[in-house]
DNA sequence: TGGTCGGATATTGGATCCAATATAGTGACT
DNA sequence: AGTCACTATATTGGATCCAATATCCGACCA
């Protein structure tokens, strides 16, 4: 009957499911920031009651990606300049630890993951396919931060980026910003090959810079 | 009827009400590691539906409190040295940002706040009061974290102080790390009045350190 | 005209009921 | 005796229904 139920294979639980499409919703742009979130309306569409709805929302308003009033709902956070500067500054510290402990424990099979990750992120990036670009991006620093070892550190990072996402797009869009990551991305790897972590550390502090700087240049 | 509904202010909604209930339980130990939570029992015990006690526990398990199996349910969250040195070092790095922060944006009237929050801990140390003086000492470190002036920063710490509560008891129960930590205190308190951030931290981290060894020597 | 009060309506919060899944226990078979 | 299959039961996941609260809108009044 339900579109949804027929494509693809869909988690064990409702409230997976739904939490699912919500966090695909909200960091894709589908989903505005500031805008309500009809629970009747958007059970509704999902095909489920709202039951598993209100337990995803209450995981993504952990997650910080909506905010909550009591009796007046939940709405997909919005974020000020002020608020993204504290999220890349808190990443910029958590991330270099990350990759300290990773490159100690860096294996030639996992720095051959990135290196993949990172031709994928190169061949989207001239297709101009912009999703998949930030798919393989995600991809290229999620396999050096795991590598780390530090299950709670890997999750924390995770919901700061998950709570960008809505905003990435503005960095992504452009072409030259675009080629400045892949040059970026290229300058981790060499460092991490040669081992010299504080090298890789600085060029990522350098990325997420420059998207800060972007998203100023447009929100600022 | 029930003894929760007359007993102080309850909050304006059941899932507050069932969420500070469970924090409580958890962190003050009332409820062990490991230890399942059966939603019916624990409803009824509330008095409330088991509605807004799942919701509760989806925010607890954002927070690491809890974890939960799909179809076998909840169960408090055991915490492995592993485990516990990973946030005790999450922590160190999150709040040397914090206090970096704080003390450059230092008041007088913050920094009497602090050395209030320390007289109590002192006289409930004195008094061999456990639970007051955690209390006192989380007035103390999160006056200084807040006076940062990163709701998000202090969030994610607030988060790594609850998932650890359950276990800070080892700690607090014995006389002579009482004393230690009273000292270590003072010394922050110093360092912060001479301006001198960098033994504000050191201090800091000194005092964390002796935590760990502590739990290390039970646990391990 | 502006503001305030009060009721109608939309929406969330919560309780109850039903369905799906896991677990424990029982018995047959090797 | 041990193991597997099956059933019974306990417990969670989800749907529906009801209650509480906020918001909207119009009437009334200064």
């Amino acid at each position: 009957m339900n579109g949804a139920a027929q494509r693809g294979r869909r988690p064990p639980t409702a409230q997976q499911f739904v939490l699912g499409e919500l966090r695909r919703a909200i960091t894709s742009g589908e989903l505005k920031p500031g805008a309500p979130i009809r629970q009747d309306a958007l059970a509704e569409r999902l095909d489920v009651s709202r039951v598993p709805l209100r337990e995803a929302l209450k995981i993504l308003e952990g997650e910080g990606l909506v905010v909550h009033e009591a009796h007046r709902g939940y709405f997909v956070a919005v974020l000020s300049m002020t608020d993204l500067r504290e999220i890349y500054r808190i990443r910029e510290i958590l991330e270099a630890e990350a990759v300290r402990t990773a490159a100690a424990r860096l294996t030639p099979e996992t720095l051959a993951a990135i290196e993949e990750a990172q031709r994928d992120v190169e061949r989207a990036g001239e297709a101009g396919d912009v999703t998949a670009m930030a798919a393989a991006n995600r991809r290229f620093h999620f396999t050096l931060i795991e590598a780390s070892g530090m299950p709670r550190l890997v999750r924390l990072i995770t919901t700061l980026w998950d709570a960008t996402d809505a905003y990435r797009s503005l960095y992504y869009g452009d072409t030259l910003n675009r080629e400045r990551a892949v040059h970026e991305h290229r300058a981790v790897i060499s460092a991490l090959r040669e081992g010299d972590v504080n090298s890789a550390i600085r060029w990522l502090d350098r990325h997420r810079a420059h998207a800060v700087a972007a998203l100023d240049g447009v929100l600022g």
